[in-house]
DNA sequence: TCGTAATTTAGCGAATTAACGAAATATAGG
DNA sequence: CCTATATTTCGTTAATTCGCTAAATTACGA
C-alpha cells in the first residue's frame, strides 16, 4: 500500500499513468512525450512495477506497458475506508 | 497532489488519518497510540498538515487535530479520474 | 513567578529518491 | 556476423525523508 502511494506521488509517474488510461504504450512511446531521460523514465516504470500499477509485455525489443487497475481500486477502497462512516460528531451541532 | 500522495505513503500517517476517523485527538493523546518519539510524530503531523490533510484547533496547550476529509474526496475523485471510462481495448477481446 | 505538561524546533545520521549521461544488453534484420 | 533500435544498468550528484535526542516554546495552575 505504501508502495502504490509512493508511486503515485511522482508528478511524471502519475503523467505516465494517465497516458497508459489512454492506450498502452512501450517505454519509447512514453519517452517520446515525457520530457526526462529514457535511463530516469526507466527507473520510473520500475517503480510503477514494483507497485503493481502497470504490466508489462514484451515483444521483441519492445516492451508495452499497460496499467493495472486493479491495484487502482484497491487504493481507491481503502481511501473509501477513511471516508466511509466518519466519526460521531458528538462535539458538534448535527445539521 | 503530489503532497497528498506522499503524505498517504507512509503507514505511520496512514495510522494516524484511520485514528483520526474515529475521533478528533490531541497530538499527545496520538502519541500514547503509535510507538514513535513525539518530535517524530510532530514531523508526521506537519506533512499532514502542508497536504492540509488535517485540520488543527488550539486550545490552551493543547493541539487537536482531525481529519479534513475533502481533501481525500478530490484525491478519491482524481483517482476515479484514472479508473473511468478506460481506453478502448482494441487489440483485446471484448466478452 | 515557578514548575510542569504539551508540543515544536533544531541538528544530526542513515537511507532513499530522482535526475543525468555513458555503457551494457538484447533482439531484429540484412 | 554486423548494425541499428529499444531498453536497462551503472555510477554520480543533489535533494529529501525519517528516525532520534536535546533544547526551546507556550500555556496553565499552584
Amino acid at each position: 500500500m505504501s508502495d502504490v502511494f509512493q508511486a503515485l506521488s511522482s508528478p511524471v509517474r502519475r503523467q505516465i499513468l494517465h497516458l497508459l488510461k489512454q492506450k498502452d504504450y512501450s517505454a519509447g512511446e512514453i519517452a517520446e512525450q515525457i520530457d526526462v531521460a529514457k535511463s530516469t523514465l526507466s527507473g520510473h516504470f520500475n517503480v510503477l512495477k514494483s507497485a503493481n500499477l502497470v504490466v508489462t509485455v514484451k515483444e521483441g525489443t519492445t516492451i508495452t506497458y499497460s496499467l493495472n487497475t486493479s491495484v487502482l481500486e484497491d487504493v481507491l477502497t481503502s481511501m473509501l475506508n477513511l471516508l466511509d462512516s466518519p466519526k460521531t460528531e458528538s462535539t458538534k451541532e448535527q445539521p
